[in-house]
DNA sequence: AGTTGACCTCAATATAACTTGAGGTTTTAA
DNA sequence: TTAAAACCTCAAGTTATATTGAGGTCAACT
């Protein structure tokens, strides 16, 4: 039985393991906890241990800053799972349905943002009396050339 | 004739009024310049004057921004901007072409993340032998249970 | 001509998300 | 049993992207 079999029938995890098992560094690690997105416990020799699902948790925390999301956000989201015992199917299912809702926003965005750039950017009118994007839908109090962005919103005038 | 008509048609802008039009702060164009995103000449006074095309180039600026570019990036593509001359319609519309791609690729990233996020931490097998998602393609030296990030590519094991 | 607002520079501060290093302890394994 | 590897804490450093403030100048209106 080798040192990782052991520690994992044993279900107590060293920091240094997890590290390698979720490719993050040690440090990020200890990061983590001091930002209160892990847990650990302590042995004899004031050592870190870690629950098995302490993986999990590292991976979605960086599945989720793949999407954007902040730390602080994502700390909110794991603070939704139980926390007197291990998440369950139904609890990281439930998790996994509000990423995936905040994705979905963001691709929806991401191509309004890409219509835009494609119909704005793209136009290249250069002045407001040319451009056929601004003539069709026209908001802005301020009628000089130029561009400005609205709530995140290319708009060129 | 008010300010702002007299500095269109002299097409020097001060940096007051570029901050206002394209909604960032005077400390923004400054720090953009540092960066050498914008350019500006100086009057007799000393005092910042823009192109007029300064403000499209902030617009595109944010325009990446809210894409995830890094300023550094939007530099090398506004780099691609004729320097002699003010950018043309095709110009912009070149570099339009270039978010685009962009974007489309972050896009499908995006739907691919959200679709192993629904497969797999939706899944919540919690264990090897259960994850269906696992069993369909396996290619991890490595069995034992837990979660893994490979190349942004969530996996759980 | 004088006051007020806009501008200037340069240094410091801010936030997120980590990383590095120093100095010391614990665990592991030959 | 002893040397190496892994761990500990705490402070400082790092990168990106700005923002704020101090101390001083310039420009615009009355």
């Amino acid at each position: 039985m080798d040192a990782s079999q052991k520690k994992l029938t044993e279900a107590n995890l060293t920091v240094g393991y997890v590290a390698k098992r979720s490719g993050v560094k040690v440090s990020t690690l200890h990061f983590y906890e001091t930002k209160h997105l892990i847990r650990s416990w302590r042995n004899n020799g004031n050592q870190r241990r870690y629950k098995p699902d302490v993986l999990r948790r590292v991976a979605v925390i960086k599945a989720a800053q793949a999407m954007g999301i902040t730390l602080d956000e994502i700390k909110n989201t794991l603070a939704t799972l139980p926390d007197n015992r291990t998440p369950t199917k139904q609890d990281w299912s439930a998790l996994s349905k509000h990423w995936q809702a905040q994705l979905d926003e963001q691709i929806t965005h991401m191509q309004r943002l890409r219509d835009r750039v494609d119909g704005c950017i793209g136009c290249g009118c250069l002045s407001l009396k040319s451009c056929p994007i601004y003539n069709k839908d026209d908001h802005l109090g301020d009628k000089e050339s130029g561009a400005v962005l609205l709530n995140s919103e290319l708009i060129l005038v």
